[in-house]
RNA sequence: GCACCCAUAGCUCAGCUGGAUAGAGCGUUGCCCUCCGAAGGCAAAGGUCGCACGUUCGAAUCGUGCUGGGUGCGCCA
């Protein structure tokens, strides 16, 4: 139940009644109406704009509508009373009653309060991480994993199938510099000398895929050429990564629904159709692009190469799509993957794409443009870096030495929970600082342990009363008499409740899940706020001596625990008990 | 040169797709434990929302032009 929703539907039904009764013309567009909790909770709970969106269409004064439609609106049982202000806000006061019921209805639902049927059912792809294949996960992918599973979470909560999805970009010269990488740990494990030249991957997490290419092959690819070997050895190194690679979204709690490989749109005639397809809709042309302005690179020549008239959808410049050696660019099997998921028929693709492909975004979207003839959106996320720091100073690390950050140092580090909620702390396009001491620290400046212990609290008040002999199932605390909720600041904390399940259509509709980690700290902040006041007034402390009251007090505690544990769910983070 | 992203309190950042007196945390100052966990809370101070025009009842939010920072820009994926 979403009460602004609900609210919504009244103000629409009482505009309708006034239009009937020739208060208001007939035909207008009620779409901008809406109903919002106003931000100066003095103002009331719920406030309308309705007045000042129609004046102008309907010709007459805001303060005109607003006060026939207050009159009505207060006729309504659970609105308390409605009141014109400011330029024509119509500002509405619930009946205590109204929140009481919805902490019943938050009891009842459980985990369920809050999801929404905003998708519709409708079918979308979220393709997120997609790192190459070529060794074990760092920390700049980490973001990126959360990013996408948390709003992969998110959109099913609002009623969106979602599919979780891999691009495994193993069809590049990048997995043959893996498998000559491999090789060389392969001469090793056979007790040669292995020559890591400039170029190759220096890693130690390749020398037990030599060891194991040892086992499959023995000595038979020593002194081989490399055509004799090169295949099987990138095969099976890749597949080794991408063990490796599930291994590590394991441990960061990532499950990938599909896993699409780009090597195997090759030799399929895939690649071919898409771009066939293309050019049949006259996108697909042989010429030559001017130099980029500017820095003009010093080896520029001009070229023909086949090109996308991405320029047709948005693009600023054409893109190549084929080498002039008349291999495809990387370019080619990338619309071939995104035409491959129109025709799996999702009626949404959302990327997530590190900052550095920002220049990869119109070009992209141009394709699945063309390619889906307008149909299929596809909304591309870019996720800035996140900077390390340890003691406050910034943590370098070096791809060149080898001491680069893995995916599984972070979570060694500090568990997987913070990590996830941390990286949700931050709008995708922002940049992130990530302090390894300051996440673990237990203190109100952490969001993470703030909001774990606030549910922390909770458990520890339930356990309380549980002890003082109170019935504290969810169902017992349901059946409470909650009009012993009547203090304004319990009310305003129930306010908080009632905005969750519209938090969550915000944030799906915009794919920012990082709204409900920060919609989670200020329904923490709420809590410990009404907790802390319980030291000053005793009558709004939860466990009181009445076990009737007490059980009333527990039912809002448990409702606030059930928001926060259904939000932490959706973030893919473990919510704790007791803090240690 | 072009494209995309960013610019909000001393610092780090939110800001519900155009709403009312722009909000948090840290830091500063002053309060609150005989009391459900003070690992917390309350209060004060702190702002030309980078700049300038424009759109309108109304702009941090939309448009245009600037300034400053980041990222990217034809045989790398």
């Amino acid at each position: 139940m979403n009460l602004f929703t609900e609210l919504r539907k009244l103000v629409i039904a009482e505009l309708g009644a006034m239009t009937e009764a020739g208060l208001l013309p007939a035909g207008l567009d009620l779409g901008a109406v809406a109903v919002e909790p106003p931000r100066d909770p003095a103002h009331g709970d719920m406030a309308t704009n309705a007045a000042m969106v129609l004046a102008k269409p309907a010709g007459q004064q805001p303060r005109v509508i607003a006060e026939a439609l207050a009159a009505r609106l207060a006729t309504d049982p659970r609105i308390v009373s409605a009141e014109v202000a400011g330029p024509g806000f119509l500002n509405m006061r619930l009946a205590p009653g109204v929140w009481q019921d919805l902490v019943q209805t938050i009891l009842t639902t459980g985990a369920e309060y809050g999801r929404s049927t905003l998708g519709a059912g409708a079918k979308v792809n979220v393709e997120f991480v997609s790192a190459n294949p070529t060794g074990p996960m760092h920390v700049g992918h980490v973001r990126g994993a959360v990013v996408g599973d948390a709003l992969s979470n998110l959109l099913a909560f609002a009623g969106w199938q979602v599919t979780r999805e891999y691009y495994i970009n193993d069809g590049g010269a990048q997995v043959n510099v893996l498998a000559r990488s491999a090789y060389e740990r392969y001469r090793e494990a056979n007790g040669l000398e292995p020559e890591i030249r400039e170029g190759l991957y220096p890693g130690d997490y390749l020398i037990p895929v030599g060891e194991a290419l040892k086992a499959k092959y023995g000595t038979s690819l020593i002194d081989q050429p490399e055509s004799v070997w090169l295949e099987d050895v990138r095969e099976f190194a890749t597949e080794a990564m991408m063990a490796m690679i599930r291994e590590d979204l394991a441990a960061l709690g990532v499950r990938m629904d599909v896993y699409s490989s780009e090597k195997a749109l090759y030799g399929t005639g895939q690649i071919e159709a898409a771009i066939e397809t293309l050019r049949g809709m006259d996108l697909i042309y042989d010429g030559v692009l001017e130099p980029p302005k500017g820095t003009t690179p010093e080896d520029w020549e001009p070229r023909e190469q086949t090109l996308f008239r991405s320029t047709a959808h948005g693009d600023d410049v054409d893109r190549p799509v084929m080498k002039s050696d008349g291999s495809w660019t990387y370019f080619a099997p990338d619309i071939a993957y995104h035409f491959n998921k129109v025709q799996r028929g999702f009626d949404q693709l959302i990327d997530i794409f590190g900052a550095d492909h920002g220049g990869y975004v119109k070009r992209m979207k141009a394709a699945v443009s063309a390619l889906s003839g307008g149909r299929v959106p596809l909304d591309i996320k870019l996720i800035q870096l996140v900077k390390l720091f340890k003691n406050g100073e910034p943590f370098k690390m070096s791809k060149r030495a080898g001491t680069f950050v893995t995916l599984r140092d972070v979570v060694e580090e500090v568990g997987a929970d913070v990590t996830r909620f941390v990286m949700l702390t931050r709008k995708n396009d922002m940049a992130l600082d990530f302090d390894f001491d300051k996440v673990m620290e237990q203190s109100k400046d952490n969001p993470v342990f703030y909001v774990q212990y606030a549910n922390a609290r909770i458990n520890s008040v339930l356990r309380k009363a549980r002890e003082a002999g109170v019935a504290v199932e969810d169902a017992a605390l349901a059946g409470a008499d909650l009009s012993q909720l009547g203090h304004p600041a319990e009310l305003a904390l129930i306010g908080k409740l009632a905005e969750w399940p519209r938090l969550v259509e915000i944030a799906a509709k915009g794919n920012e899940p990082h709204r409900v980690a920060f919609y989670l700290y200020e329904l923490a902040s709420d809590l410990h706020g009404l907790w802390n006041r319980g030291n000053d007034e005793p009558a709004l402390r939860f466990v009181q001596e009445d076990a009737g009251v007490t059980q009333a007090k527990i039912g809002l505690a448990r409702a606030v625990g059930v928001v926060i544990c259904a939000g932490l769910a959706i973030l893919g983070v473990t919510p704790v008990e007791e803090m240690r």
